[in-house]
DNA sequence: CTGAAAGCGCTTACAG
DNA sequence: CTGAAAGCGCTTACAG
């Protein structure tokens, strides 16, 4: 069935079915109801290789996991893809290592496929210094989980939460419950933005508490990923063996602490109590109850895909949006006070 | 950059361009020598668009992932999207719940992508019911964790373990250890084929140590979840409170379980042991360590992928491997003999 | 071994 | 509001 047959069975032109199609130029309600009728008798769609290759796309939109052993992307990879595919558009999936270049990856995907926009599920600090490269790839792109508000490259729009102030809270909780000898896993303050800015609340909040902080002995930077969780926790009780809580910047990264520390011979939370970060549905099942930050994943995916079709339709904007987080109790923190 | 351009730097036509790209026809050594000199020294991609419609064909390989929650299934699919890509071929990937009908998408994508194979992950018992639509399919698809052997499509491949044997090999473990009251959860044997092979290999290791089993007291279907395993849990502590051990035929429902009793008021595994299926990674980290059997996973995908190349090739073939499995040991089991 | 030409199914100025 | 026609970049009989 192609659009020839449709326009041949309703007496119209192709052109008008185009138009009928697509939504464009002027057709009249006449004209569209019968061709609606004809295309929906025979549940006609239309070829997307003729179709792109007459628009000179070649396909929807792709999206690039940098870390998917970090079970947050998962859940986030999965409701963007059904979102861009009940706005119409393709979704192809590309998992990279997280020290993988996303943005090397996203120049090849660009010349084979050019998609209509890139969509980066973690991504590096490092992309100020490409974003000569970002603004090549001449399609909106949006970062998810992070935010990159000062950037200004002009395609590259953004939404997470508030990385520093969520990372503030968690030092406050543990404060609030005694604790004051504060160890923190996460990963390289240095690649990782959303690392940086955590670390960063965290420091802030410590000044605030009057706590010290010894980023030495206190912090251990590791990858999002269980085994990253694990080793991380490994380090830092063997450099900080008095540590009393820590806070992991993801739940997959403590989960893997919570096995180091039980490896360790401690009891959690008698021992040591440990935050993670995320809010995934799995922190609600280990044991203890993972006490967490919840990321508003659903709207993050919700309002990243609609910021990214805006942006597909309207190629000089660039939006950036924070959108909220809360605080999960389970039972992993202990009230040492 | 098109063909067209190859084709006026080099000083031959199209039609050679094309031939040596795709390596197909005769082309004088001369003429394939200059001419992937300027392939390269261009980069040359061709547009997949304009060739695909050309050749009538829209996409690579699809994959169909039935339950995304089962994280067994996330493995595969990473291992799969990489060996598909190192092939050539894209890798789209679509993600239906657990109780989606795969062949209707399939059906779906057929029309609208016209893929050149689908790779099923974690397809129905209703397969078999449903061939003619799987044949109407025309293109090469594969079964992955699962079996169809004597089905007989003509186009349906599967790969898998052998479920009911590694299921016996579960309940031969749990009565060396002394039990005797297990109490099984799982997918509902009727609509899943691991499920019901499971069950059945459960069965007939209960009639060879003699022990009872009441499937109506002591099976509790769910989704292949974290919620599935905890709400079948539930059901299963109440309708059978003296059971011993729990064999949850996934490592993401044992998880789930391991919450329901816990949060019974039971220890694990004191009170009540558990074993799951799959060995995924995190297994290796929940506490207690989860004590379960490890799939193949890599080799699955491997040569699930390889045995699709194959069909590609050669359309008229099917092919049916079985993989291994192994007993990885936790902590989860206690002996109470 | 090689090239000119048709045609895959669409979109979109252009003309009416 | 509508249609004829050009053309997107390829593949592949066909003819030489």
């Amino acid at each position: 069935m192609t659009i020839k047959e449709i326009a041949k069975e309703t007496g119209y032109g192709i052109s008008t079915v185009s138009r009928v199609l697509n939504n464009t130029g002027s057709v009249s309600a006449k004209a569209r109801k019968e061709i609606t009728a004809v295309i929906e008798k025979y549940h006609f769609t239309p070829n997307v290789n003729a179709k792109h290759l007459k628009m000179q796309v070649n396909f929807g939109i792709a999206v690039i996991v940098k870390g998917i052993e970090n079970m947050l992307f998962l859940e986030l990879t999965e409701a963007i893809q059904q979102k861009v595919r009940a706005n119409g558009y393709e979704c192809l999936t590309y998992y990279i290592d997280e020290d993988g270049d996303e943005i090397a990856e996203a120049r090849k995907i660009q010349v084979e496929r050019r998609p209509y926009g890139f969509i980066f599920l973690g991504a590096d600090a490092n992309i100020y210094h490409r974003r000569l490269e970002i603004k090549d790839l001449n399609v909106p792109c949006i970062l998810i989980t992070d935010n990159s508000v000062t950037f200004g490259i002009g395609n590259l729009s953004s939404i997470g939460i508030d990385d520093s102030l969520a990372a503030a809270n968690v030092v406050d909780y543990l404060y609030r419950h005694g604790h004051t000898k504060i160890g923190i896993i996460g990963g390289n303050p240095d690649k990782s933005n959303p690392s940086r800015m955590r670390l960063e609340g965290c420091e802030l909040a410590f000044i605030k508490h009057d706590i010290d902080f010894d980023i030495e002995k206190q912090y251990s930077a590791s990858r999002f990923s269980l085994e990253g969780g694990y080793k991380a926790a490994e380090n830092l009780l063997d450099k900080f063996p008095d540590v009393t809580a820590i806070f992991a910047m993801s739940d997959i990264m403590a989960i893997g602490a919570m096995r180091a520390i039980y490896n360790s011979g401690r009891k959690i939370p008698a021992d040591i109590s440990i935050m993670g970060f995320d809010g995934i549905e799995l922190a609600r099942y280990v044991h203890p109850r993972l006490t967490t930050v919840r990321q508003n994943v659903e709207r993050m995916a919700e309002r990243g895909t609609e910021i990214m079709l805006e942006c597909i339709k309207n190629p000089t904007e660039e939006i950036h949006e924070v959108v909220s987080f809360s605080m999960i109790e389970g039972s992993s923190v202990a009230d040492i006070s």
